[in-house]
Order: structure tokens, then sequence, then C-alpha cells
DNA sequence: ATAATTGCTGACTCACTGGTCAGTAAGGCT
DNA sequence: AGCCTTACTGACCAGTGAGTCAGCAATTAT
């Protein structure tokens, strides 16, 4: 009858493991996340988790890995196929995906990389390769080629392309500090986006 | 000879330990301070440390309260006197508020509120019914006075103040996750705010 | 079946830190 | 000068949580 106490299960335990801390992290921060807490959750031992993951810090750095690489991984994809003007591509993929931020897990781990770029710089090293710096270069592009294609005038906007993500992490830092007064952010991106282009056409 | 090992001075120990408070927990975080390391640096043994301040979170609140107040006072006495268009207001005193936000002991207050608001609501209510709400209401008032004098058209930004924030939270993000890449913050609160005064004007 | 392998457990250690308190000495008062 | 009050010290305690490891049991090999 009994079932067995536990199954082995190596090839799964990592991701279990790192969705279970995502989720911890989430809640209630890195640092008052007790590593038992995210072991309890993935329905693991403590022990094991050591297996895993040498350290808590490094534990923290899978989450942010594999919470976000694959997001940026989609979005870059998206980016691709598009024969779509710059304004449709802006107003299309781009607003959807910034709405969208303020909801997404993406906006727990602007919280984390916030509260721990102090003592993580080799993270924020990370994060800026894989996913800042990404993102800035597809939307200067993007923006680029609207002024090529004679959509856009060339404006201060090409060197800034954080005027697009303003509206959006404006949104994420409200959603995190005052989840519960309620805020349009859909309403405010819409609008930011729409000053930006009224702006920059040609 | 031999000086006093100390000097008994009451009156000014509370400023004294929360300012070197402030200072490690900007440069530290809340979690990763010690509260002994506070006490090092006010010159003050940690004992002392507890009989001004109940707990640590205490103390994390006056820290908040004490860099909070001035700040936000000196911002409401300065948009009384004004005898400025609203336009000439935005570009004046708003805009070189929002300038110097980035560098400012706000930023280190606005990471310690991300990092922190989940563990601690009550200060979120209070930064909420301090700076926040009185912040708004002062934007929103005057976009109000733009719209009655004939300046502005009534638009979205009416109802979303948060749109003129942004540039500015954009950039405070930047400067405390990426300090070392550079960001011309300057350049993109003045070009949001053009964009935004285009948009809006009558 | 039995043995060998190894994924897994959870009780344990130990460093660390928030918070306490008995005692000390500065400074005022007589 | 001597006494009293109290601001202040610093050794200490108790709780906590990261990280370890000896052994157990699920699986695989024989």
């Amino acid at each position: 009858m009994a079932q067995p106490r536990y199954q082995r299960r190596k090839e799964d335990r990592p991701q279990e493991i790192t969705e279970a801390a995502f989720a911890a992290f989430a809640e209630k921060g890195y640092a008052a996340t007790r590593v038992e807490e995210v072991a309890k959750r993935a329905g693991v031992s403590k022990g094991l988790l050591y297996l895993y993951f040498r350290t808590k810090e490094e534990l923290f750095k899978a989450v942010v890995r594999s919470v976000v690489m694959p997001r940026i991984d989609a979005l870059v994809n998206e980016l691709d196929d598009s024969n779509l003007t710059a304004e449709q591509f802006i107003r299309g993929p781009v607003l959807d995906l910034m709405k969208r931020l303020p909801g997404s897990p993406i906006s727990v781990v602007i919280r984390l990389m916030i509260s721990e770029a102090p003592k993580h710089p080799d993270l924020v090293d990370f994060y800026w390769d894989n996913v800042a710096s990404r993102g800035m270069a597809a939307l200067q592009q993007l923006l680029e080629r609207g002024v090529q294609n004679g959509e856009f005038r060339r404006t201060a906007v090409n060197d800034l392309p954080q005027l697009l993500i303003a509206p959006a992490m404006m949104s994420v830092v409200w959603g995190l500090v005052f989840a519960k007064r309620s805020l349009d952010t859909d309403k405010l991106i819409e609008t930011s986006f729409d000053m930006t282009l009224a702006y920059i056409k040609a």
C-alpha cells in the first residue's frame, strides 16, 4: 500500500525548485524568504535543494535567469516576424507588451533587481546583457527603421528608447508599492504612446 | 587629561542616529544593514540606539519620515508662491524638481519603499498620505488650473498626473539598478515634458 | 532475490544578529 | 567635595536560518 515516501525525479527538480523560489521571492522578497520555505513549496527537503544549488544566492540567480530568459526570447522572436510599419508595430506588439508588464512575473523580477542590485552586481550585469540592452537595442532599431522609411522625424527619442518604457515602468513601480490604490495602467501607457507618436511622427 | 569617554547629548542623538541609518540603508538596503553598524556610524552603542528606537522597524520608519517630510514640505511651499502660468510652472519648478530626483535621497527612499512595501504596509500608508497623494493632488490641481484659464485642453493627463512623473521614475529606477551605465536623465525628462506639453496645449 | 547505486531526507551545527539589562560614568545640584 | 540622576555602554542571551552530512530508501544492475 504505502506510497513511496518520495520519487526520484532528478530531471525535474531544478525547475520545480526555481519555480517555487520565484513564487516565494515574489511574495516576500529575497532576504525575507527562508530556504526551507522554498523547499517546502517545491515538495522537497532542504538538503535536496542544496544538492542542486550551492547557495541561496545561486538559487536567486537561477530564478532570474529561468524567469527572464524565456520571456525575453519570446519577445525577440516576436519582433522578427513583421511586415508592419513602425507605427503599427509600436501600437501593436510593443504596446501590448508594455500593457502586460505590470501584472507579469517580470514586474516581480524588477522588484528583485531594484532591491538586490547593490549586493549582486554580477546579476545586474547578467540582466543588462540579456534583457535591458537587448530590449533597448530592439526599440532603437525599430525607431531607426521608422526614420529611414520616412514615418518618423529624427528626435531625442531615437537616443532615448527609455521614453517608451517610462510609462510601463511607472505602472510597474506603482503596482509594487501601491498595490491597493488602483491605477488605470492601460490608459496611462496608451496615452503616453499617443503623445510620443504624435511627437515623433514626420 | 583623559577626554570623557562620551558626552551626553540627548537632544541630538535621534537625528544623528536616523541620519546614520539612512546612510547605511542607502548603501546596503534595510534587511542587509545591521543595527550595530548603524550605531557605529552614529558613534553610539547599540544599547543607546534601542533607548531611542524600540525596534529596527521603528528606526526604519523614522528614517523615511525624517528624510521625506522636509522635502515634501519644501515642495508644497514652493508650489504656493506662483504667479506663473501653468506651463511656466511646469517648465520651471516642476521640471527642476523632477531633474533633481534621480540623484537625491528621495531615490533611496523609493528603493526602500519598493523593497519593503510588502512587509511594511503601514509605512506605505504613511508614504501615500504624506507624499504620493499630496504630490498627485498638487499636479492635478496645476493641470486643472491650466485647463481653466485656457492654456490646456482637457485630456487623459488630467486624470493621470503619473504621466508627468513617469520619466523621473524611469530615471530613478535606472540609476538604482544600472548606476554604472549612464543615462542622460535630464534630456529624458525634458523631452518627456516637451511631448506632454505639446499634447495637452490648447 | 540480492546487491549496488544514488536521489533524497531531516536532524544537526554554527555563525550571526535583534534585542536586553546590569553596571558605569558624565554632568548637574547642593 | 560629595551625592544623585540618568544618558550611555557593552557583554550577554535567545532566536533564527544558512548550510552540512550520515544514513535511508527508491531505483537499477546482476
